[in-house]
DNA sequence: AAAATTAGGTTTATAATGTAAACCATTTTA
DNA sequence: TAAAATGGTTTACATTATAAACCTAATTTT
């Protein structure tokens, strides 16, 4: 038995962050993610772009009053990458 | 409680396939290692550079017979880092 | 006994990735 | 009305990962 491929979009410890975020609630926005992952704004920006054409995580901009809102949630395709990433990883940690 | 930093040494696919290895193990050859990870012989011999620089393992050369062979196992400071790992990896995967 | 192949690696060039710094538009504060 | 803050995005750079090329010695083939 070799080891199982992890999925790259997923081993990074930012997108990762986000993922395990995200997994719990039903949305979250922006500021909230940058501030529990301890994330800059650029690379978390960056991470978000890629989860998302990946198609892990939806991510819609609006307004909050008058301030740019981003607000994100996992999608079904990234819960179950998610999963998969997991149950890929106990392999190698157990 | 934010995400605690994940040693970026051991957050590599084939670096933590190689610990998870050795963790099981007294020691192993090279050659061995590089069929169960499925790694190239040239990016073990990167990586395995990397994990003995940072003292996470030790690399024994001397000779099979009169071909080379490259034993490793892994270290005390190894250990550590691979438990200090999984137990920072666990907050983002449960 | 040359020539080719295999074994066991190492070196190095390139591609991919991660990240912070710089930037932009708007809004709030002094 | 400047200056600073908010909420991001873009981009340039540094780091990392990886495969391809290479090396030395030992076998095997012709």
């Amino acid at each position: 038995m070799s080891f199982a491929q992890l999925d790259p979009l997923l081993h990074s410890q930012l997108r990762l962050a986000v993922m395990s975020l995200l997994i719990g609630v039903d949305s979250a926005e922006f500021v909230f993610i940058k501030e529990k992952t301890g994330a800059t704004a650029g690379n978390l920006s960056v991470q978000l772009d890629k989860l998302s054409n990946a198609g892990y995580i939806s991510v819609t901009k609006s307004f909050k009053g008058k301030k740019p809102l981003t607000t994100c949630s996992i999608t079904k395709v990234g819960i179950k990458a998610f999963e998969d990433y997991v149950n890929n990883l106990k392999q190698y940690i157990e």
